[in-house]
Order: structure tokens, then sequence, then C-alpha cells
RNA sequence: AGAGAGAUGGCAGAGUGGUUGAAUGCGGCGGUCUUGAAAACCGUUGUGGCCUCGCGGUCACCGGGGGUUCGAAUCCCUCUCUCUCUGCCA
């Protein structure tokens, strides 16, 4: 959520960012007359409040002096009676704000390219060398068939579409990359984690995933929980409510989930193979930072994510997002995404963002900074997540790319001695 | 899943419905003493909101939410979690 401090100060400025996302500013100007209502609001209700605490000390000391109070008592049973209703008014305000406040996204960071719709990302890396292949290329649903590695016919049996079943080499280089990537992040510096995939609505709301991604969560009705859509969830929650030690920051993570999508309304674009599936696995990096080291961190994530691709040797580029297309916690995004042979465009495999302070406000996730004064004042942390990375669309990259002649696929160096085999 | 017990400051642990934001101990920080350290002694030690340039004032917070009351850490309801016993299970 974003500061209302910042709404109140500087509403102009929170506006002019909304709209740099395509977001209707209008609401911030209704946020702005509700807090200034509410304020007023908080200043009636505690004073009625002060006057309720003094008569309260006076009447027990009446009581003890052996005094007669009934006057006195009957006299605030009406101030309560107006606390009671103006704490009722404050609530509803508070509840009214915060459910503006939870659909309003981040702001963009100045450095975001300016931009309307997906289209006006920008291009800022190119890696690696595009193969030619002097034959036709099968894309990954074929290669897999061909092999018996991937079946998404019994995939959809066993769950419904959008589900793989991966059988003998691909299930164990679907193992062996994900062993690669955790122990090439462990190496980045990322403490290795394995988190629950279930997780309370609290959860999901201090990561900024719920109310407005509801839909697009598996929801367990009866327990009032959710399938997690991405690892950055638990981990994040890792550390709700607590008061890290500036010390022991940037704190990093790493760990390996299935990540579960609806998907909801997204029928007919790319539902072919592993293009777009409700189940998929993904190592997350999680980083939390003082917020003058975030873009900086972001930066350094952005290389850990990309170093996968390097040492596989995929075609890749990284886009940085336009204001129009970062996401809903972020401030700056890059996507990373690699080539797709038999598509003939580009997968998105990753995605790293700096998610500043907006988790971390309503996740409650602060620290202890030293003022000049020697002083300490509580700051909320910065939490920056990217994928490091996605396995299905790479592995639609992966076999594609090593296919060979012959139909079959070369496994990468830095995966056999993960897979124990040299090709399928 | 059933029965019972419990949840209080960084930790441990008191707390008859009324000078309790909370005793006491430990820990932390500052100081006295000491060549230095330990010990001892003295002092200090939660978070957030609102008002204020500041001093400061004020409100809220004893697991979460609701209720009773002039007044709740204390009484009632409810949820969550922890512990013990039983059941089930990997």
């Amino acid at each position: 959520m974003l500061d209302i401090k910042m709404i109140r100060e500087n509403p102009d400025d929170v506006k002019n960012k909304l709209d740099l996302r395509n977001e209707d500013p209008a609401v911030i100007e209704k946020i702005f007359e509700m807090d200034k209502s509410r304020l007023e609001l908080i200043h009636k209700t505690e004073t009625l409040k002060e006057e309720r605490n003094k008569a309260t000390d006076e009447i027990a000391l009446m009581k003890r002096n052996k005094e007669n109070t009934d006057e006195k008592i009957s006299e605030m049973k009406k101030v309560s009676e107006n606390i009671k209703m103006s704490d009722e008014e404050l609530k509803k305000y508070d509840a009214d704000i915060d459910n503006l406040m939870r659909y309003i996204p981040n702001l963009p960071h100045d450095s975001v390219p300016h931009g309307k719709s997906e289209k006006d990302n920008v291009e800022i890396k190119l890696s690696g060398k595009k193969k030619k292949f002097d034959f036709e290329v099968k894309d990954h649903i074929q290669l897999g068939k061909d092999h018996d590695i991937l079946d998404f016919e019994r995939g959809t049996k066993i769950s419904g579409s959008g589900f793989a079943l991966y059988k003998g080499k691909g299930a164990r280089l679907e193992r062996a990359l994900i062993n690669f990537m955790l122990d090439e992040q462990g190496k980045n510096g990322y403490k290795e984690v394995m988190t629950p995939v279930i997780v309370t609505r609290e959860s999901m709301e201090a990561a900024e995933k719920v109310p407005k991604f509801e839909d697009d969560m598996y929801y367990m009705e009866k327990d009032d929980m959710f399938a997690i859509p991405t690892a950055e969830v638990s981990i994040l929650n890792i550390h709700r409510d607590e008061i890290l030690k500036s010390e022991d920051l940037p704190i990093k993570y790493c760990g390996f989930t299935n990540c579960f999508r609806r998907e909801a309304g997204s029928y007919g674009k790319d539902t072919k193979g592993f293009l777009r599936v409700h189940q998929f696995n993904k190592v997350e990096l999680i980083t939390f930072c003082k917020p003058e080291d975030s873009y900086i961190e972001v930066e350094k994530m952005l290389s850990h994510a990309t170093g996968i691709l390097d040492k596989l040797g995929l075609y890749y580029r990284v886009i940085e997002l336009c204001t129009a297309d970062i996401g809903f916690a972020a401030t700056k995004c890059y996507d990373i995404e690699v080539w797709s042979y038999a598509e003939n465009k580009w997968l998105e495999t990753s995605s790293v963002s700096n998610c500043t302070d907006f988790q971390s406000r309503r996740a409650q996730i602060r620290y202890k900074k030293m003022l000049e004064n020697n002083k300490t004042k509580t700051e909320f942390v910065h939490i920056l997540n990217g994928s490091g990375l996605a396995t299905s669309r790479l592995m639609v990259a992966l076999l594609e790319a090593n296919q060979t002649m012959d139909g079959n696929i070369e496994i990468p160096d830095v995966l056999k001695e993960y897979s124990g085999f040299d090709k399928i």
C-alpha cells in the first residue's frame, strides 16, 4: 500500500505518477478528502476520550473518599455513548480508505520509461547468439512426445488443461534445472529456503496479492487459504511483523516452489503446452534491504537471474517495462525473455522488480535506522523479488534451442552433472 | 478430530474491575568505582497515531476481533496459536 502521508502531503505528485501508469488519478482526490475528514474525526474522538479518562480517574478518587458518584457516572454515560458512535464512524472511514488503497498500485520510479502499453517497453540487453538451424525445428510439445518426456494429454487427464506431466528424462531434467539454479543463487548470496505453498489470507494480503488478484488464485474456501502464485508470497511473509537488525541487511533468500495460477480469463492465448500453465516450477529470489540500496540491489538481482541464462547458453533479452506495464506492487521492473525457435517469439521467463516499501508497509517489515544524533528510527525495508528463474518456459527454450538434426536434445554442459545424462 | 491448560514489555514472570503503560528479576544502554575488566552501586530502557518549529501534550496498544461497564490486562463471547493427554497419520 502507498503511504497515506504521501497522499496527504503530495497529492498532485501521486496523481501524476498514477496517470503515467494509466491509472485513474481521481481516486486520490477522494482519498485526500476522506483522510481530511478522518483526521478531524480522530481529533474529536480523542478529545472525548481525554474527557472520559479524566472523569474515570475522578470517579475512582471519589469512590475512595466515599463520595457520591451517581451524577458523575450518569454524565459520563452520555460521553461514552458519543465515543462509541465516534469510534464507529472512524472505523468506517478507516475501512473505506483502506478499501480504496488496496487497489492503488505502487508509483513508478523516475528512471522508468514512460509508455502507454507493453509496446513501449524498452529492450535494454540482447545476449547470446541466435542459432541457425538448417532443418525444420520441432516445438517442445513434439520433442516432448518424441522422447516421452512431456505428456500434456495425461497432465490434462489428471488435472484439466494447463497441467503438465513430466516423465523420465523430462522429470529428471526439470529437477536438474531446479538444483542448478538453487546452487547458483546460493553462490550469489541467497539463503535457500523451502516454504509452505498454501498460505493464509493474511499472508496474501501482506504481499499485496489479495484482494486485487484474488480471482487469479486457487482458493480453498473451507480453510480460507490460497495456493501461492509465486514463492514471493511465502518468502516475504517470513519476516512479517518483524523489526530487522540494520546490520543484517540486506537479507536475501532463494527458494524453489511449485507456483499455481488460475490465469482467469486467459484462455485462448498462448495455451499451447508449457506456454501458459496453471502449475509451474520456479526458483524465486527475494531481497530485503535498506531503502537507499534498493535500486542498486535490483540491478544485482537482474544479473543473478540473467547469469543462469548465460550459463545455459540461451539466447535472451532483457526489457525494461514502461510505466504502463510495471507490476502492481513495483516501482521498476525488468523482464527477461528467452527465444523460442519454434514459436518464433520471446517468452517471458523472469521478472525482477523493486517493490520498495509497498509490501513492507502492509506486512509491517521494518528495521532500526541509526540517525546522526545516535537515536534510532523504525523504517520500512524495501523488498525486491525476482524469478531466478521459472522453469516451464525455460524448458521450452532449452529443448528447442538444443535440438539436433537427428531429433535428439543436447544437454548444456552446466546441467550434465545434475541430470546425469548428456542428451535426450 | 476429542478433552484440558495457557497466551502480559527483548526474555523470564506478577497482576483483588478504579493513581497499572503495567511490579520484580534477567538482558540492553549510560554512569560511579577500577590501570583495565569483573563484581557492586546509581540511573535509564516498548511501539504506533494525532497536535506542536520545539519543549511537550494527547490517544491507542497486555495473542486477534467483538461485548459488558462511568472505567477492562483483569469479566463475557469468538477466532487464532502454543502446551499436555487421547485418536489418526508420513
